[in-house]
DNA sequence: AAAAGTTACGAAACCGTTTTCGTGTTAATA
DNA sequence: TATTAACACGAAAACGGTTTCGTAACTTTT
């Protein structure tokens, strides 16, 4: 048991004051040679490694950034938090995370702690509640204290901050394009209610995907399921109601639940159905057969959104001025479709 | 643009000290009820909240728990981590979450980075590099400055503290008994190396089994793989030279990779061949069969990580006494056994 | 009316750094 | 030799709180 060695203990054993043992761990110039080599090399000796606290105080940084995410057990998250780690560790940073678990009062409770000091700035992605309540003062609130912040993926516009997303309604329309392509008509769309800002814009790039390619939009063809829960009835009465032939899943469990209705009914995947489903996780690889996916390149908009992030909190905030990174998704072709 | 409001904002708004200020808003006895009201209605208009870095530095208590865990895109360690979280964030706690990357070098990095005043304890699970060179000093050093620090799921007894584990010996016993139990006899194991914990502690258990219930060791039944990565080819010779009706996988892609084998192999699962894999993540509940598995209980065991690091963090540690929570395995029958 | 006890508050130390500024000593310049 | 400059270091303030202790002004006791 050896406690944490101070500046104070060095210069006391080493009788100099403490200015002159800060400085010469700093190799400051102001320091004569013999003097630093004692004080360097007694610091090595004791291991002493500056609190991180003490130092957060004084410059008023932490070298943290706090995220704030809304289900940690969860693929496309747990990729974006391994590419700000990435970017944020090499920047000499440390992550804080924290779960809204979906729920709005985590999300306040979270970043109102967090934001007394913790961090340097936030990353975050909004909880579905959070989003149904429609009420950002909390985060307002961030922001008006000059913390920067950085929103990734469930965004929304009621907020004046960076932002990284990828091109939702664009990943819909690759989908789209390719069962199109591959001679498809009957297009089911399976997503959520529109209050989540991503399947809305699935839901639009659907929709602009099928007048672009004069496909008449059937609104029957939509299953709107209330959660992210799988409700299996409903998927049950939509395929036993509706004849399709190719199905876009908003997410991968959807896609995969619907992938076994189909195959239940005898139906060949991919010759007679085709399915394609959004966030390419391990469910898709691993599916049988393997899930055709939009990728939504986790990692990289975590890195994007570190970079963002700390680009802010290193530069004197001259000016307010934000922009928005929109990610290109990726079509990863599988066995789902043909 | 509303910078924070600190004691002193107030002390001098308000024509008072920040003893005054301070005691005040602790309600303390000492100050007269008039001068509280008034101080504590003036805070709560300026929405004050006290700087959590000053009071750590004062306190020495930064109610932040340090989590160092070898990869987060793993279902397994993120429900450790939503246990953890849920503890934790319950007794007042925040959760800071380094990723290893399975790295000896980065484990050691930020193990330093945080133990310099940014955490009052750590949990931790090693990663599969700093089990093959099985140096643990880093942590030595930590656990020597009086760092309370508790390990899960991947441990060492080269480290004097508290564990939680969950029974791996138990688990592959519990797999063989359900294949013994529903008639198989030529029962294979496909684990890793042994240099991780987990695969010995699993292959032991496997053995046993077999020895009670007077099934001969077969060597060649076992398939030890060099790492986590599937090898196909090894996958594939193993299951064209040996017959095998029941299959124990340490983990889910193992398992499933072995069942699409199977499947190609026009073997029928669960009669021909079954399969059970450890670690119930997604890809069990969603793999076709649906896959018995092994509950490795992650939520619970972050939950009991969290408990008894608080624990420690908590009481004034008079005297060091270590315990080892052994948290029991379960069975999950699903489609891929009889 | 003097002694003792309360009440309500402030001064100051402290947590562990960083950093500015002042100063005694020596060396270089006039 | 007197003046200035360079050097090497220390004192002290600051970051934003908490907490101990001291004390002025009253109130109560004898």
């Amino acid at each position: 048991m050896k406690p944490k060695i101070t500046l104070k203990d060095i210069a006391r054993e080493l009788e100099v004051s403490i200015s002159t043992v800060s400085k010469a761990l700093k190799n400051s110039e102001e320091i004569s040679r013999d003097t630093k080599d004692k004080i360097q090399a007694f610091a090595k000796l004791y291991n002493y490694k500056p609190n991180n606290i003490a130092v957060s105080l004084k410059n008023r940084r932490t070298k943290n950034i706090g995220v704030i995410i809304p289900d940690i057990v969860h693929h496309f998250f747990t990729t974006v938090i391994r590419g700000i780690e990435k970017y944020a560790n090499a920047k000499g940073y440390n992550v804080l995370v924290c779960v809204s678990n979906e729920g709005y009062e985590r999300e306040v409770i979270n970043m109102e702690l967090l934001a007394n000091g913790s961090i340097d700035g936030f990353i975050m992605s909004l909880s579905t509640e959070t989003q149904q309540k429609n009420d950002y003062n909390h985060i307002k609130e961030v922001t008006d204290q000059g913390i920067p912040m950085v929103m990734f993926d469930r965004v929304t516009d009621r907020i004046n901050c960076d932002k990284v997303v990828i091109d939702d309604a664009q990943g819909a329309f690759l989908a789209v394009k390719k069962f199109v392509e591959s001679g498809k008509k009957k297009i089911a769309l399976i997503t959520t209610d529109d209050y989540l800002s991503v399947g809305k814009a699935r839901t639009e790039g659907y929709k602009k995907a099928l007048s672009h390619y004069n496909i008449p939009l059937e609104e029957s063809l939509i299953l709107k399921l209330p959660s992210m829960e799988v409700e299996a009835s409903a998927f049950d009465t939509f395929f036993k109601t509706q004849e399709v032939d190719a199905v876009l899943c908003v997410n991968e469990i959807f896609a995969i639940h619907a992938m076994r209705l189909a195959h239940g009914m005898n139906k060949r995947i991919p010759e007679d159905i085709s399915f394609i489903g959004f966030t390419d996780g391990l469910l898709s690889k691993f599916a049988m057969p393997s899930l055709t996916a939009i990728a939504q390149h986790g990692e990289l908009m975590g890195e994007e959104a570190a970079r963002m992030l700390i680009e802010k909190v290193e530069t004197e905030n001259e000016e307010e001025t934000f922009s928005t990174t929109v990610l290109e998704p990726t079509l990863i072709e599988r066995d789902s479709t043909l």
